[in-house]
DNA sequence: TATGAATGAGCATTCATTCAT
DNA sequence: CATGAATGAATGCTCATTCAT
């Protein structure tokens, strides 16, 4: 009788092994054998799941962004809070994280590293979707701010601004090492004070 | 008495042959063996005039950010414009221009690349300088708006973000391929509106 | 199934041809590349059997030190000879080697001219072994000659002094290029006229 | 009128800083621009005063090495002392000192070892020349015991070999980094027992 | 007599991927 | 299905010495 192996468990293991590697040591320190050691196969099996080492750092990265994104929507809608409180909370949880997300940061980082010396048309695509991601959050606040009558009308139009400083934030994070939090709280409060609906 | 050289000339020399060979080729692919044939010097010399190949590429950087800042400053300066169209302007300069400066701008993305992946204290700082100078651009067309009653006084609350949405907008355009173009006006003309003194 | 090889087999192989090489050229004209050639492998493949280059240098001079060592073993009991004999020859069979042994010799004395310019605790650990070898020879004979009342009781204080002392004839013969035959025969022989038990 | 310059004086202004380069760096690390540079001369000068930077290594150990002998010269007629203390003392001095000492120590060691790969006829005299010295030294002592009754007549037979020994133990020192004092005492004191005559 | 600019050979090591078994 | 042995390209940096001025 063959061995029936559940393909999907098995690449599961790898990916899992992989990201435990990942965030031990980082990306550009991952080896294949030492995935293929962790993860009890062989360096040749891990080519019947992926076609070559950055597939499956790619995958790793995409169980780590959805496993983000499904924290933060946990978090997101814990309470009742005002448009701005749900926009300040966003910047928060993106650029203020502490303990393991901060290695899962350092994580991205490398991640975005290669993917602006890389162009692999995939990242594009899955880039696209993140984006979509945090855009469909941004507008889900703003429009329902709007529709609340909390927001004016044309607060609908700073939305991919806002997605714009998010990432702009986090770049200086990254590049002048310094921290951002008073710098993006003062910019949004005053974004806030400008487009909420005065009573 | 020993040959005078002008050891400026020649350094400029080798970063002026690095230049182009990273513009033809990229940081990644530029090797010293290369520059030194370029530039017309043994590869012994050019440590002579820089530490390392690092260093020969972080040069380059500094004389084409320079360069680029100059570009800016010059063209920037031309007209009258109202503030709007000065942080219109300086955007679309950033964010859309063509030619040689498209290579440039991959030269750039290449450097923010090794920037993410690298810890050098010496780009840091060399970050931080780029950040003031893009810093005081728009601070400066702020307060003067400010100052002609042009804009609201709250205006100056949003430099940090201003510029932070200016290298957000880069990032979508490095990983997600896509014309910002659209998206940063409607963004800046929104916040205008807003800040902007009604007569 | 995968291929199944002899590690211990291939290990050697490498080792086989650096030592030959070695024996050619010296230690410090070694390259890896080379050595794979010679030994018919790829240069990736000599990582694979060694850590590196030292490594490699390291167990080539094991396994000649081993040899020599059995050499030394097998000629030094063929024999009944007193003790003093047995010290002599001990004392001709390594400052007096010729033909093949005198090659060796020149890569033995590059690696105590590496042995000095190194702190690797490793080759500490082995000189250790090489000097408790030579130790336990020297001690058995002695305390044989002991025993057998050929010798007084005081020799045994002697031991330490006669292995330094074979060490510094040898050191002599390498530093001033001298024959050291007669020098230690005297002194051996002084040495026995006074502990030798008198009949 | 042109400008004398005293040749001698700058040989030794040049020796001078690079003894004190080596002292702080060691010899491989000495490059001919640092000693130019310290010795305020041209790289080219220095080609004038020596053949080459083996010659400028070798000046030095020759100055270090006579400071050496006269330093023990100094020390070893202070007092009154049998031929055994003597022979103690001076084993002593060469394997046991301290401070500034262990600094030309391990200049020493790396000559050795530099030595051990060269093949200098130059060095092979020079180092004849200190075993000269230090066989003068033991001579002198042994031939002094014997005429004043201490010793026995056969103890000069026994002269090369303790020179021997005193280098055989500075190898072990080396070689195994252990001390080596009870040792060499233990094989000292025991010789002298034999060899001095019981009253 | 002094300078100091220029030279250029030489080499260990890593690791993703393949494919014979 | 699985294995794991084998591959091999690719490159920065040092520094003693010379010699044109």
């Amino acid at each position: 009788m063959a061995i029936i192996v559940d393909k999907a468990q098995k690449r599961r293991d790898i990916a899992l092994a992989s990201n435990e590697l990942i965030l031990e040591k980082g990306i550009k320190k991952l080896t294949v054998a030492e995935v293929a050691k962790t993860a009890g196969v062989s360096k040749g099996s891990i080519y019947d799941y992926f076609q070559n080492k950055e597939d499956i750092v790619f995958e790793v990265i995409r169980i780590n962004i959805e496993e983000y994104h499904n924290e933060l929507m946990a978090k997101i809608n814990e309470e009742n809070k005002s448009t701005r409180q749900k926009i300040l909370f966003l910047f928060d949880f993106v650029l203020n994280e502490e303990g393991i997300f901060d290695i899962k940061h350092n994580f991205y980082k490398e991640y975005v590293s290669i993917n602006l010396s890389s162009d692999s048309q995939e990242m594009v695509q899955f880039n696209l979707e993140c984006s979509k991601f945090f855009n469909g959050l941004v507008s889900s606040f703003i429009e329902e701010g709007i529709a609340k009558g909390e927001l004016v009308e044309k607060s609908r139009d700073l939305i991919q601004g806002l997605k714009a400083c998010e990432k702009g934030f986090l770049f200086f994070k990254w590049t002048e090492k310094k921290e951002v939090a008073s710098d993006f709280r003062k910019f949004l409060n005053t974004i806030f004070d400008l487009i909420e609906v005065k009573k």
